[in-house]
DNA sequence: ATCTCCCGCCATATG
DNA sequence: CATATGGCGGGAGAT
């Protein structure tokens, strides 16, 4: 066999091919790969490449849970035939199932192929090179298809180009930081916001809306950022980098990425197809649905979603909605950080220029291309510009010209300013690193974990809320599945039940906020700070969803969820040091205790979540959240929780309830950028609020900044809750990032930087509220569920609050009644979905 | 019929 | 100019 080696690209003929092949036994193909694969491909060939070990334990866990069910299809059995070493007589029908049948050919096989080839985190020493003719060679298909899987692999940074033939191999060393700032990229582009506008878009489709509908979108977001970003870049890797950067469009690295942050910045995370091509295609231009081009789109979408699977960072599963059943994709890897370094990564840390490079090629790093649109225009090939052409034009994307397209530099608002100012961040990173040695979620949290504090601390904001949208329109579609659970961080184990909140589904939570000033809190200082409340305030609310199933189960899943037992938590994974605790971890601590009630099995993604459903609040405790303000609340954009609620909320439909009498006014100038708030969230009882104790208030991060303190967000909240816009428990969350606002205040950049202080847990960030300005708000209308009725378990989700809080964890979310606590129930209308995994 | 998505033509980019 | 890259969409296998 040793023959092949020449060099034909050419995948040609079955004939050569059977070799490998013919080991596996009938069943998986898995199987084939990995034992009997490594040594057919490596053999033979050139040894350099694989340098250490190919294959890593985890990779081989990875090869089989993928391959595994796959495989079974297997049925044909080829495989005797070929086992016999040679094929040389085959008959007609021999000869076909000697064929490779499509599925053998499938790029998420060849993928975990090529994988298989590399070690997950190479040691540096090496040079694991990758020459792509003889990958081609070995895997025996075309070079094209090397060129698909390498394309995505390199918008994630796990290899780089070298050379003409030749990349270089990270592996999973660069994953962290690019998921990072791939998050960062997202929210800056409000991808939140824009998911939510097409379910929504779809969901007054339904209906009859329309109309202008879209152009409302537009404009809401209007502003809208869009924009696209080129590639994102790290900044420490491209090295040597070699000549070359090919700038141009790279469009498939480009959308690669971009899907990846759709997962990042979605609360449930899950992605439709049909939305992400969607968002994909139209960050240009929303209108043009060429359906040409969305079908263009959605090939490459799975073009990439099957390298993504194969990297185990996405799992396909299908959403159930009343519409029937559609494809989508769960995220399955690591949970992003926070950033904190996160910014730095863009900028680089160090102070590089960024947007500036522009031209110049490769260098540096880092961010340069990142958002070029946003600060001003920046390079040339900005997509934008292809866009203009392309309307006028059709197809002819090269175009590569000119500078930023002016167009869309109209569009970008805001939002980019806030980024940069990333002076702060500057703090060290720290080990993170180390981390990703292990596995993945040995790795999740460890971060945290180092972190700790931080982590800590932004979790807990996160609890906060969510809010639901008012009802009304969105539900078209978001599944809302559970988040799973998985989000949370295993480290604040103790912490975590604070976050119950969340709950999975995208119930909304109150917490109570503490608006003091506060501020002072170094950096970090586990800026929010729980504390248990002693009793009434909290209700927790949520929502159930029926049936939601959300299996997410995945073993991963656990572990993080785990976190909110501080028994499991715990476990296994590392428990992280707990070493230094941070004062706030120690208050999480305290709080965990309490915990005991208001933890909630939120987590266990399981079912039995679901099952029980509820979520609990956990009431007493005050989040502060200072820092907030500074316009992060922005953050909210969440449209997460657009999605969530859309769950499955039947019932109502109220319509505009859910609007809220708010006064868009008023809630802009708090920053508010979104929300939502159902009708019964008004009814809340600010004495509510005022039983609830205040916590200290740390404010992160203050310190750096120099940001305000937040008074105002306190005051935010304050009144937000007063209002009744807000539950009580809702309060606006502040994030620790914020910080790195500058001061900016416009409400609406201020989102993104929010999220990136959420951690991992990004169930956290979801909840949140929202407001909505009004042109947001407009946007929502009421939504008739659109699906008749759900079951009623469905439509009673909606809690209210119980009120009582105590109940322990427990408390149903209907029970209620009593207490009124909380009053403000939000109400979140679900939808059902339900995910399936396949 | 629909969902997936392989295949490979052919325009471009690179060398 | 020869290759290396990679957009794109027809159309077929899988369900």
């Amino acid at each position: 066999l040793g023959a092949q080696e020449n060099h034909s690209s050419e995948p040609h003929r079955s004939v050569l091919k059977t070799p490998l092949k013919q080991a596996a036994t009938s069943h998986s193909v898995l199987m084939e790969l990995q034992p009997d694969c490594q040594p057919l491909t490596t053999p033979p060939k050139p040894k350099e490449i694989l340098p250490a070990d190919p294959w890593t334990p985890t990779s081989n866990l990875k090869m089989l849970m993928s391959a595994a069910s796959p495989e079974i299809r297997s049925r044909e059995q080829r495989r005797e035939l070929s086992n016999n070493p040679r094929e040389e007589h085959l008959s007609g029908d021999e000869y076909e199932k000697s064929q490779p049948s499509r599925k053998e050919k499938s790029l998420g096989l060849l993928c975990h192929k090529f994988l298989a080839r590399y070690p997950d985190y190479p040691s540096t020493a090496e040079n694991n090179y990758i020459c792509l003719d003889e990958v081609a060679e070995e895997l025996n298909v075309e070079r094209r298809r090397i060129y698909d899987i390498v394309n995505v692999l390199e918008s994630l940074h796990m290899v780089s180009r070298l050379a003409k033939n030749r990349y270089a191999w990270h592996g999973r060393h660069n994953l962290p930081k690019t998921l990072q700032a791939l998050k960062k990229a997202g929210e800056e582009n409000k991808y939140t916001q824009q998911i939510q506008m097409i379910k929504k878009r779809e969901y007054e489709h339904e209906f009859d809306f329309d109309g202008e509908r879209n152009e409302e979108m537009a404009r809401s977001f209007g502003s809208n950022e869009h924009s696209e970003m080129s590639f994102v870049e790290l900044p420490g890797m491209e090295f040597r980098a070699a000549s070359v950067n090919s700038r141009k469009d790279k469009s498939l690295r480009v959308m690669s990425q971009k899907f990846v942050m759709l997962f990042l910045v979605s609360t449930p995370q899950l992605v439709s197809l049909e939305v992400a091509a969607k968002i994909l295609i139209g960050e240009d231009q929303l209108e043009d649905l060429d359906k040409s081009k969305f079908k263009t789109k959605i090939r490459r979408l799975y073009d990439i979603a099957n390298v993504l699977s194969s990297l185990e960072l996405i799992k396909k599963v299908h959403v159930t909605e009343e519409r029937g059943r559609k494809p989508a994709f769960k995220w399955t890897g690591p949970e992003v950080l926070p950033n904190i370094q996160g910014t730095k990564l863009e900028t680089t840390s160090t102070t590089s220029p960024p947007t500036i490079s522009e031209s110049i090629p490769s260098k540096e790093q880092c961010s340069k291309n990142l958002f070029p649109s946003r600060g001003k225009q920046n390079f040339t090939r900005h997509p934008s510009l292809i866009k203009l052409v392309k309307s006028i034009e059709n197809d002819r994307r090269k175009i590569q010209s000119a500078p930023t397209s002016p167009v869309k530099i109209s569009t970008s608002t805001d939002q980019n300013i806030s980024a940069f100012p990333s002076q702060m961040a500057q703090v060290p990173v720290i080990a993170k690193h180390q981390l990703e040695g292990q596995s993945r979620k040995a790795k999740e949290m460890n971060m945290k974990l180092s972190r700790s504090a931080l982590d800590c601390n932004l979790s807990l904001p996160e609890v906060v809320l969510k809010p639901q949208p008012p009802r009304p329109a969105a539900p078209s579609d978001q599944p809302a599945l559970p988040q799973p659970l998985g989000v949370c961080p295993p480290s604040h184990g103790p912490v975590s039940p604070v976050i119950l909140p969340q709950t999975h589904s995208g119930v909304s939570y109150a917490i109570y906020l503490h608006p003091s000033p506060a501020h002072t809190v170094t950096t970090y200082s586990p800026s929010f700070m729980l504390q248990p409340l002693p009793c009434t305030n909290v209700t927790g609310i949520k929502s159930i969803n029926s049936k939601v199933v959300n299996k997410i189960t995945t073993e991963e899943g656990d572990n993080q969820i785990s976190t909110d037992d501080p028994t499991k938590s715990l476990t296994a994974k590392e428990r992280p040091n707990i070493k230094s605790e941070t004062s706030s971890q120690r208050c999480l601590k305290r709080s965990s205790a309490l915990q005991e009630n208001t933890l909630i099995k939120r987590c266990r993604s399981d079912e039995e979540s679901l099952d029980t459903a509820l979520t609990f609040f956990p009431s007493g405790y005050l989040i502060p959240l200072t820092q907030c303000t500074h316009g992060n609340n922005a953050g909210f954009s969440d449209e997460e929780k657009a999605g969530i609620c859309s769950l499955q909320h039947t019932t109502y439909s109220s319509p505009i309830a859910g609007v809220i009498p708010m006064t868009a006014s008023e809630l802009k100038a708090v920053n508010i950028p979104a929300f939502h708030i159902t009708p019964f969230n008004i009814m809340l009882s600010p004495t509510s609020i005022a039983a609830a104790p205040v916590l200290s208030s740390s404010s992160l991060n203050s310190g750096n900044t120099g940001s305000a303190p937040n008074p105002s967000s306190s005051v935010l909240n304050f009144t937000l809750q007063h209002v009744g816009l807000i539950p009580a428990g809702v309060q606006v969350p502040a994030n620790p990032v914020l910080q790195h606002l500058p001061v900016s205040s416009q409400p609406e950049n201020v989102s993104h930087s929010s999220e990136n202080v959420n951690l991992q847990e990004e169930k956290v960030s979801k909840n949140r509220l929202q407001l909505l300005d009004r042109g947001g708000l407009r946007g929502w209308e009421p939504c008739v569920p659109k699906e008749p009725q759900v079951p009623q378990a469905a439509t009673e989700n909606f809690f209210r609050t119980p009120g009582g809080p105590n109940t322990g964890p427990s408390l149903s979310a209907n029970s209620d009644g009593t207490n009124r606590t909380f009053q403000g129930t939000l109400y979140i209308p679900q939808r059902k979905l339900e995910v399936s995994e396949d």
